[in-house]
DNA sequence: AAAAATACCATGTTATCCCATAGATACCCA
DNA sequence: TGGGTATCTATGGGATAACATGGTATTTTT
């Protein structure tokens, strides 16, 4: 299986077209699909998307829940409601709809983040400081760490 | 299989039309219908509405009940009784029975939300305060789901 | 005849297609 | 190796098609 790696930043033109790297492009047609599964990220101000086994993934997750339960109901309107399949044109852009704009606080610039099996659409601003404040978060992981574990 | 995805907010003309999402009418008119079967949703104040599909589960599930039990007299009277088939004019609209109306509180604008198999109607201020509340719930249980689904 | 439903047409906005360009990268062959 | 050419990629723009929405005319119902 093919991972998303590494970030790119990309511009968002007049009519809102954005290109998809060309990397996670191709990631995402493997599945013949010309489709961006995405929504917005539970935990942090970005997009979360991938292609159709993330999608797949989120589908399976809805159907073992029961079917007429409250849980279930305000799930899938939570996902099902705020998730969008986004056409790939022909040039490999699509269009960000106005609610995941918002939720990122995006302008005219978005950097692509791989993720592995997905991968999120940041604002450049937002993303450095969730980069900067993951990254001081990692060193007092190993802080901790180190003083059990030498080898790390 | 086709699922009902994102939302879409759709005003109602003096004559009372509303156009379908396009998204939506393409997978309504996939099983050749041209119709909107829905009804007053059992819990929430909208409407549920989908296409052959969810007519046919919802014949299936009737069919599994007791013959002569209470349970099935009230639940086709609730089902059945309420349930409408709304036909799709050649734009792709449909007009709401004063019935669906009231029960959903709608005025002049719906948003229509996908659910996966089927969708609802809401009156947008009710769907966004219902939409807080899915997604409060949502935050709640996620312990529990990020254990076992590590891509959400 | 009046009212409601349906068909038909018109319009503005938005999405989609198609093509052009510029910069970067890979490729080839003397 | 180096110089040139082709290829890929991101990005922009114009032309076209699709969509939501409003209106008018025609039919059906009652």
């Amino acid at each position: 299986m093919q991972l998303f790696l590494s970030k790119f930043k990309n511009k968002i033109d007049q009519k809102g077209r954005v290109s998809i790297p060309s990397q996670f492009r191709s990631i995402l047609f493997q599945d013949g699909s010309q489709k961006m599964f995405c929504y917005p990220s539970l935990d942090a101000e970005a997009i979360d998307a991938g292609g159709d086994s993330l999608s797949r993934e989120i589908y399976a997750l809805m159907d073992n829940l029961d079917p007429y339960s409250d849980e279930k109901d305000f799930l899938s309107t939570a996902l099902f409601g705020l998730s969008e399949e986004l056409r790939i044109d022909s040039d490999g852009r699509v269009i960000l709809s106005e609610p995941l704009i918002q939720h990122a606080q995006i302008s005219d610039e978005v950097i692509f983040v791989g993720l592995g099996q997905k991968f999120q659409i940041w604002e450049p601003d937002r993303f450095s400081n969730y980069l900067q404040e993951a990254q001081k978060r990692v060193k007092e992981q190993r802080l901790l760490l180190s003083k059990k574990n030498k080898g790390l």
